[in-house]
RNA sequence: GCCGGGGUGGCCGAGGGGUUAGGCGGCGGGCUGCAGACCCGCCGAGAUGGGUUCGAAUCCCAUCCCCGGCUCCA
C-alpha cells in the first residue's frame, strides 16, 4: 500500500511519492545548541526518526539531514551569562544532544551540518538574493523583501495584510516591511562575527537551513520536518529564501508535529516545568520514554505526566512480557497444530501495522496491531510449552523488526540495568534453593517472606510450572 | 482582530455515517499452595442544543469550553 502523507502545504494528506525513484531526501530541523533538550524537543526528534525508520522499511533508501544551529541569539546570550565562549557552549550542548537521542535510540543523520561551517554559503546566498532583487542592504544589515515573494504565507496560512495588522514586532525602521526578515545582522559588541561584502556580522536564522538544505539534498527535496511552531516564521521563510533562489519548490512534503505538554501546561522556563530528557530518564527507562512520545499520534497534542508514564510502561511491559514469553518456549522439529493459526495472526497483524503507519504515521493504531501479535503469541503459550523452531524464529523475526527496527524500542534492555555478578548469582541460586525446599514442606510463610522481601529490594521471582524465575527490576 | 487544532468510557488513546479499536484500570472466573504472569468473561463513551438521514461519536448549523500560531520556541 502506499504512503500517504499529511502535508502542512495544502493540509491536507497526500499520496507520498518522492522525487527519484526509491530514494527520499530529508532534512530535519535539528537543535540550537544552547541549553539541554527536554521532552518536547525528544517528541519532535523520536518523530522524525520514526519517519526515518519506516521509510526504510519500505525499502527506501533515505539520505536524513539534520542541522546543529551553532550560532544564534540564545547561544550569544548564554554564552554571556556564562563567560564561556558560543564555541564551548556549542561542543557542551551538542555533545549532550547526542548522547540523548542515542540513548532515546534515535538514528544519528547521516548528515549534521553546523551553521558555523558554512558561513561562506550563506553569504554566497544572501549575495544572490540581493542580485536578484528579494533582498536589500541597509547599513550592514540585509533583509528579505517579502513583498517580492508572491507565495509568501503559502506553508502558514498567513495572509500578508493580516500579518502587517497583527504584527506586535517593534517596527524596526530599517525594514521596508515589518515582516521582512533579517538575513544578515551587522556586528554587536560582543558578538561573534564573521567577514562579509555587508562587513562583519553573522547570518539570521532562516538562511542557515535553507542554505544547507540545497546544499546537501538539492534545490529540491523530498520531505522537511519539524514542530509546529516553526512553521511561522521560519518554515515559511526558508521557502520564501530558496525559492525566489532557484525559481524551484523547495521541498515537496512538510511534516510538523503537534506539542507535548506537562501536566497540562505548554513547557517554559518561567513556570518552572521545563523537564530535560536526562529529568526524564530519571523517571523512567529511554524504552518507555519513546513508547509514551509515540503513544499518542504525532499531530495530536500529548501531555508529559506520571499517570501516562505509568500506563505506557505498563503497556510495554505486556508486550516485552510476550515476547520472553515466546522465547521460553522449548523448540521442536515439528509443527504443532496451533502454529498455523499464531502465523497467520502475526501477519495479519504486520499488516494492520503496516497500514497503520501508511495512513501518516499513525503510531498508536500500529502499536495496537502489536498487541495482537502480543495476544497471539500468549494464546498460543496457554495452551503449548513447544514451538517448532523455525515458527518460533518467523513470530520473533516479525516483532522484533516492527517494534525495534521501525518504532525503534529495544527488546533486550527490559527495567532498568542493575549489576549482576557471579557473585549475586550463585547466592540467588542458594536463596532459591532454600525457598524450593521450603516450599516442598509446604512452609509457605516463609516461602512467600522470601519473595516479598526480594521484591523490595528489586529482585522479582516469578513460579512457574517449569520452576523458579528471577530478575531484577525497577523497584 | 486574523488563522488553525481539539472536546471520545475511571484514565490514556484511535478510527471517523450502520460492523470489536487498542492499552491502562476495575470486577468475576480459570491456572497457581498464595502472589505474579497469562487465559476466559464482564465494565463503560462520544461537550451541549438543534438539523440532515432508514441510521450520527462520525456530516451540517449554533452554543459552551480547551489548546495553539500570528513574537524566540520542537
Amino acid at each position: 500500500m502506499r504512503l500517504r502523507i499529511f502535508n502542512t502545504l495544502g493540509m491536507r494528506k497526500e499520496d507520498f511519492v518522492p522525487l527519484r525513484d526509491g530514494e527520499v531526501r530529508i532534512y530535519a530541523c535539528g537543535p540550537t545548541v544552547y541549553d539541554f533538550i527536554h521532552i518536547g524537543n525528544a517528541r519532535a526528534f523520536v518523530f522524525m526518526d520514526i519517519v526515518h525508520r519506516y521509510l526504510e522499511y519500505k525499502g527506501f533508501r533515505v539520505i536524513f539531514v539534520s542541522n546543529i544551529t551553532d550560532v544564534d541569539d540564545k547561544i550569544i546570550r548564554r554564552s554571556q551569562e556564562t563567560g564561556l565562549s558560543i564555541q564551548q557552549i556549542g561542543e557542551i550542548y551538542s555533545e549532550a544532544y547526542f548522547n540523548d537521542i542515542e540513548a532515546l535510540n534515535i538514528m544519528k543523520p547521516d548528515v549534521c551540518p553546523r551553521a558555523t561551517q558554512h558561513i561562506s554559503e550563506m553569504i554566497e546566498v544572501i549575495q544572490k538574493l540581493i542580485e536578484k532583487g528579494f533582498a536589500y542592504q541597509v547599513d550592514g544589515d540585509v533583509y528579505f523583501d517579502v513583498s517580492k515573494f508572491e507565495d509568501y504565507g503559502k506553508l502558514s496560512g498567513n495572509k500578508m495584510e493580516a500579518l502587517e495588522m497583527g504584527a506586535r514586532i517593534e517596527v524596526n525602521p530599517k525594514k521596508r516591511n515589518p515582516a521582512d526578515f533579517a538575513l544578515w545582522k551587522s556586528r554587536k559588541e560582543g558578538e561573534p562575527a564573521w567577514y562579509s561584502p555587508w562587513g562583519w556580522g553573522r547570518p539570521g536564522w532562516h538562511i542557515e537551513c535553507s542554505t544547507m538544505a540545497m546544499r546537501y539534498l538539492g534545490e529540491t527535496f523530498d520531505i522537511h520536518m519539524g514542530g509546529k511552531d516553526l512553521i511561522f516564521p521560519h518554515h515559511e521563510n526558508e521557502i520564501a529564501q530558496a525559492e525566489s533562489l532557484t525559481g524551484k519548490p523547495f521541498a515537496r512534503y512538510w511534516l510538523h508535529n503537534e506539542w507535548l505538554t506537562v501536566n497540562g501546561q505548554k513547557m517554559s522556563k518561567s513556570l518552572g516545568n521545563f523537564i530535560t530528557v536526562q529529568d526524564a530518564l530519571k523517571m523512567c527507562s529511554p524504552q518507555v520514554l519513546r513508547f509514551f512520545l509515540i503513544s499518542a499520534h504525532y499531530r495530536s497534542p500529548l501531555d508529559f505526566n506520571k499517570e501516562s508514564l505509568e500506563q505506557a510502561k505498563a503497556s510495554l511491559e505486556k508486550i516485552l512480557n510476550a515476547i520472553e514469553r515466546l522465547l521460553s518456549l522449548e523448540e521442536r522439529t515439528k509443527k504443532g497444530e496451533n502454529e498455523d493459526a499464531l502465523l497467520s495472526q502475526v501477519y495479519e497483524a504486520k499488516k494492520r501495522f503496516e497500514e497503520a503507519m501508511d495512513d501518516d504515521f499513525n503510531t498508536p493504531l500500529a502499536i495496537a496491531a502489536i498487541f495482537d501479535i502480543v495476544k497471539a503469541i500468549n494464546i498460543y503459550s496457554s495452551k503449548e510449552r513447544q514451538i517448532e523452531s523455525t515458527t518460533k524464529k518467523e513470530v520473533y523475526g516479525v516483532v522484533r523488526t516492527l517494534l525495534e527496527d521501525v518504532l525503534g524500542i529495544k527488546i533486550e534492555t527490559k527495567g532498568k540495568e542493575k549489576p549482576r555478578s557471579e557473585l549475586v548469582d550463585s547466592l540467588m541460586n542458594i536463596i532459591l534453593e532454600f525457598r524450593q525446599e521450603m516450599r516442598r514442606r509446604k512452609e509457605w510463610k516463609i516461602s512467600d517472606e522470601i519473595r516479598d522481601k526480594l521484591r523490595k529490594i528489586g529482585v522479582i521471582i516469578e513460579d512457574t510450572p517449569h520452576g523458579t524465575r528471577w530478575q531484577l527490576k525497577e523497584v
